[in-house]
DNA sequence: TTTTGAGTTGTTCGA
DNA sequence: GTCGAACAACTCAAA
């Protein structure tokens, strides 16, 4: 504590959490009698993954939002760049703050580099409380008899659902404490993150970033969708989806208050028991991909299964090239490709065919896919990205049999009956089909049997 | 330790 | 057109 002045400031270091509302940390540090400092650090630093475009994007403007709540509090948000220990030592520092505040990030490099933070502040007598505002089960919470990690979903979920409970949501701030001074922060246009020359984000304006958005999606999602979610989600011409996934991604809103307003209005009589816990077991397989994640880390870049190594992965770029384009000439496949690079966005199911027809008709690497979907989406998460690319070549732990190939006509037909989701994004000039999905699904069918064997 | 049942999302073929 | 079986083998989790 210095100087006779009141009590030494608090920095509260927002990481994936980009809320006020329902936020342990904000709350927290509102209750802690401290001038409270947010702080935000654009984290650059080695085995750190740089961001994906989309997900520049979407940060850019999550950031603008959450700087914006901050000001009806009375505070500013204060922006950083680099290795996450310097950059929050160096504020922490400057503003001779006695405790810092943060929720976890449960990626391996985020996890050691908060790690890292944490002993060098400690080690300064700073203060360091940590809190999880973005997963209702953290990684290693949810163990089997053995006292082990669960490595298939079904087990892992009838383990872990029963122990959720609606719970009680954090308080919001009101006004925030000012410090006498304020940190200087780098501006955000510096950052640019918004693309430019080209800026290709003109159809992502389907999207709503920050807190408030993502309570309007949520909101949206259970009066409207959520009756028919389990049904509708399957079908690519219906949006039936709950479209929360980036807001969840950047902890706009939790995954605890989207638990809360299901259960709510299951109680109300509003929706089935069971198109709610439909969404919640979707809501089980983040928790799960981020505890796979965290026992493996090598999950996004090393197959699961290691006979997949074995595997002659075909290399093709220009295959490559019109599957990322969508000119693969299969309707379906073409018209979710380009749906993802105008909207930053693709429907589960068409994730799936299209990982399908990556991986088996074109025999391309996993990876290539990942790294694509990496870029484009702006719900891009390394664990859930990760985990369900490995899914879908069949290297993952909870691996389908290797003999279930999509068939893109097949899924096109149960998935978009009436052809109204290819006709919308790739309504003009198909080109002729690059592979025939015959043969190409016995090269496929051969090349995995050769590897397995 | 051994056994047993089961595993997000499928396709094809033949009766 | 509809239906059921076959498509491999392996790993995981629990009893």
């Amino acid at each position: 504590m210095s100087g006779g002045d009141g009590p030494a400031p608090l920095v509260l270091l927002f990481r994936r959490d980009l809320r006020l509302t329902d936020n342990p940390a904000v709350a927290a540090a509102a209750a802690s009698g401290r001038p409270v400092i947010p702080l935000f650090v654009l984290h650059e630093g080695e085995g750190v993954r740089p961001l994906g475009g989309a997900s520049r994007w979407w940060l850019d403007k999550s950031l603008r939002a959450l700087a914006t709540a901050l000001e009806a509090t009375g505070a500013r948000l204060v922006l950083r760049r680099g290795p996450l220990a310097e950059a929050a030592a160096a504020v922490v520092r400057g503003a001779g703050a006695a405790e810092l505040m943060f929720s976890r990030v449960h990626e391996p490099a985020a996890a050691a580099a908060e790690a890292e933070m944490t002993r060098r502040l400690e080690s300064a007598g700073v203060e360091v409380r940590a809190f999880n505002a973005s997963l209702l089960h953290e990684p290693g919470q949810v163990l089997n008899g053995q006292g082990r990690p669960y490595q298939v979903f079904t087990a892992y979920w009838r383990a872990a659902r029963p122990t959720l409970e609606p719970g009680r949501a954090f308080a919001e701030p009101g006004r925030l404490p000012a410090p006498s001074t304020w940190p200087a922060s780098e501006a955000l246009d510096d950052w640019g993150l918004h693309p430019h020359r080209p800026d290709w984000s003109g159809g992502f304006a389907v999207w709503t970033p920050g807190e408030a958005g993502a309570k309007a999606a949520l909101e949206a999602f259970v009066d409207q969708r959520l009756a028919d979610y389990a049904a509708r989600r399957d079908r690519l011409d219906a949006e039936g989806g709950s479209r929360l996934s980036p807001h969840l991604h950047w902890g706009e809103i939790g995954p605890a208050q989207a638990l809360r307003a299901v259960l709510t209005a299951v109680h109300a009589g509003e929706a089935r028991g069971g198109a709610a816990e439909k969404f919640l077991a979707e809501l089980g397989w983040r928790d799960f991909a981020a505890d796979l994640l965290a026992q493996h880390p090598h999950l996004p870049d090393r197959n699961l299964r290691p006979q997949f190594d074995r595997l002659a992965w075909r290399r093709a770029p220009a295959e490559l090239a019109a599957w990322r384009e969508g000119r693969t000439g299969f309707p379906v496949v073409d018209a979710a490709m380009r749906h993802l690079r105008a909207t930053g966005f693709m429907p589960n199911r068409a994730r799936m065919i299209v990982a399908s027809f990556l991986t088996k008709d074109l025999l391309i690497d996993w990876r290539e896919g990942e790294a694509w979907f990496w870029d484009c989406l702006v719900d891009a998460d390394l664990a859930s990205n990760a985990m369900n690319w490995q899914w879908a070549a069949g290297s993952g732990v909870d691996a389908q049999p290797f003999f279930r190939i999509f068939n893109p006509s097949s899924q096109a037909q149960s998935s978009d009956p009436h052809g109204a989701y290819v006709r919308r994004w790739a309504g003009e000039s198909l080109a002729a089909p690059i592979v025939d999905h015959a043969a190409a699904r016995a090269r496929a069918l051969e090349a995995m049997k050769r590897a397995g064997g």
